[in-house]
DNA sequence: CGAATACTCAACCATGTGGTTTAGTATAGA
DNA sequence: TCTATACTAAACCACATGGTTGAGTATTCG
């Protein structure tokens, strides 16, 4: 659980920015070359190389080198990892939850009655 | 849903960083004052209350000033938006969830046909 | 009142970030 | 072979970030 810690820090700094999300977007179609992922953005080229080497270093892209051309395809292993820490907090935006949640608590506690008669 | 950018910059930037998110963590158990949740960090409280404000910015801590003391608790619609996010590729690292996922959206395809209706 | 507490603000520093441009490397194709 | 293509690398810029310290502002309490 603490492991992941390392692995969030990258994967959350590098959802943080709209040109990386936008990115793992298009990558959720098919997978495309960098100059694919750079053609929608006004930026240069190179600017664009440095994003998708962000997401690669996050673990959230996997690159294919390819005689010249490099091509990109999403890795969601971590993108889960984030989705996991944020589960823990489900409970804080989802009131149906915490009802069943607290149903559940108290099941439990009568299984522990039971278990103690 | 493109509206969510901004916030989303601003959570997973929150989110990038360990200290902020063992703060999360912290005030997931209680509503914790400024000097509470810079305790355990070896780190001026000034430089936790810069790193309160972040979250704050980010719109996932509310501050209640309370006399001298800031009581700060956790707010969580932010953080179900970033989840929102991360769920539209739960598919590519959940193949189970997929069979979920097409019976969601024919559920909502149900839906929305009686709304149409 | 006066002193301790809880916190913010401002200035400062080193480093990181997103972006550029220019130059370089390797492959593909005429 | 010669040139266009696809990309990386490096240097550079302005600005943001994470951290510090020191001073300032309320508020509480003896």
């Amino acid at each position: 659980m603490v492991e992941y810690s390392r692995h969030l820090d990258a994967v959350f700094h590098a959802l943080a920015d709209p040109t990386r999300r936008a990115m793992l977007g298009h990558l959720a179609e098919r997978e495309l070359t960098i100059g694919e992922l750079a053609t929608p953005f006004h930026m240069s080229f190179a600017g664009a190389s440095k994003h998708v080497r962000v997401l690669e270093n996050a673990g959230l892209v996997k690159r294919t080198i390819r005689g010249r051309t490099h091509l990109c395809r999403l890795e969601a292993a971590r993108l889960a990892e984030a989705n996991a820490w944020l589960r823990r907090y489900e409970r804080f935006w989802n009131a149906k939850l915490d009802a069943l949640e607290a149903l559940l608590l108290e099941e439990d506690k009568a299984k522990a009655k039971k278990v103690k008669e």
